[in-house]
DNA sequence: ACCTGAACACCGTTCAAGT
DNA sequence: ACCTGAACACCGTTCAAGT
C-alpha cells in the first residue's frame, strides 16, 4: 500500500477511534511509521488529509449505493436500504460522517471531494427515480425529491447526534422518522 | 454588563467574524479587557463558554419562535415564518447555528443547553399543531411532524453549507426544498 | 473572590539538513 | 524524491502568586 493510502487510513482508524480531535499529524505519521512531518509530503495540510477521507468515504457510500440500485429488489425497499445505509455508517463511524456533511472546512475543498460526492448522490437520484416510476412516491423532479429526502435523513442523524430526539416528543429515532416521511409522501392524491 | 456575559458576547462576535477557530480563551478573554486566563474563573473550559453562547442562542430562537406563533397570521404561514427564521439565522450567523446542531461537544452537554432547545422546539411543535388543526399538515403526532419538518431544514441548511445544492441538480436552495415539502405533506389524502 | 504571569504539554506548519 | 529533527508560533489548561 503507498504511503498517501496508509495515511488515509490511519486518519479514517483515529477518527474512529478517538474523533476529530485525535486525528493529529504527529498521531497519523506515527501510525503510519513515519515521523511528524512526513505527511506534508503528501497532503498539503490536515484539511486536505480529512478531505481525501471525505472522498474514499464518498466512494464507499456510492458505491454502497450503486449495490442497491442494482439489487432486484423492489424500489420502495431500495430506497429504504439506501437511507439505511447512510444511518448505518452515521452510527458506525459517527466522525467520519461528521466530516462529509458536516465540517465547514472541507466543505470548502472541490475538486475530487466534489466528484465522488456527486457521484453517490446520482445513485439516490436513480433509485428515487424508479420509486416514482412506480407511482410510490409524488411526482416531482427526482433529483429535488432526492434531496429533500437525503437532507431528512442527515438533519435527523444530527439532530439524534445532538441528542434531540426523545421519545416524549413523539420520534424515537432516526428510522421511523423517516418511514413516516416515506409514507407520508407515497399517499395516493 | 456583568463578566459572564460580556464573555458570552465576545464569544459571539469572534464566532460571527472568523469563525469556530476564532474563538480562543486568548482572544475572548482580551475582547473583554481581561488576562487569557481569566475566562476560566467564569466558565469551567471551552467547551462550556460555547454552550452557554449556543443556550444564548436557543432561547434567542426561542423568543423569535414564540413572537411568530402569537402572531395573527395564518399558521401555514407562521409555519414558513419560523422555518423562515431558522435559516436566516444559519446564514447570518453560520458558526454560530453550527455550534447548535452539528457540535459533538457541544451536543454532550446537559442542564441550561438541553432546557434552552427543547424550550425552542416546543413553539414549532405549537405552531405545527395549529396547521394540523386546520388539515393544512397530515395527521401524526405534532412533535413527531415538527421533528420531520425541521429535520429536514437542518439537513437542507447543511448541505447547503456543505456545497451540496447545486441548480442542476434540480434543488436551488433551502426555502424552495421546504416549500415543496410542506407542499407535498399538505396534499389532501 | 478575582485576577495575573509564568509555565506545561500539546498542536500545525516551516525549514534546513540529511540519504 | 522522501524523510528527519529542530524550531516557531500558536493553543488549552494549570498553578503559584499577587490584591
Amino acid at each position: 500500500m503507498t504511503t498517501d493510502k496508509k495515511l488515509v487510513a490511519a486518519a479514517k482508524r483515529l477518527l474512529d477511534t478517538g474523533g476529530d480531535e485525535a486525528v493529529t499529524l504527529r498521531a497519523v505519521g506515527h501510525a503510519c511509521g513515519i515521523s511528524h512531518n512526513a505527511p506534508y509530503k503528501h497532503f498539503k495540510n490536515r484539511d486536505a488529509l480529512l478531505a481525501a477521507v471525505a472522498t474514499a468515504d464518498f466512494t464507499l457510500l456510492a458505491d454502497a449505493f450503486r449495490q442497491v440500485r442494482s439489487s432486484a429488489e423492489k424500489p420502495t425497499a431500495k430506497l429504504t436500504r439506501t437511507l439505511k445505509v447512510v444511518v448505518d455508517f452515521s452510527k458506525k463511524h459517527p466522525a467520519r460522517y461528521h466530516l462529509l456533511f458536516s465540517n465547514p472546512s472541507i466543505a470548502a475543498q472541490q475538486g475530487e471531494l466534489k466528484k465522488a460526492s456527486v457521484g453517490a448522490f446520482a445513485e439516490v437520484v436513480g433509485i428515487v427515480g424508479e420509486c416514482q416510476s412506480l407511482g410510490k412516491l409524488p411526482e416531482a423532479p427526482s433529483a429535488t425529491l432526492a434531496v429533500l429526502l437525503f437532507a431528512t435523513a442527515h438533519g435527523l442523524i444530527a439532530i439524534e447526534a445532538s441528542g434531540g430526539l426523545h421519545p416524549e416528543k413523539g420520534l424515537t429515532g432516526v428510522a421511523p422518522g423517516l418511514e413516516l416521511l416515506v409514507q407520508l409522501l407515497s399517499r395516493k392524491q
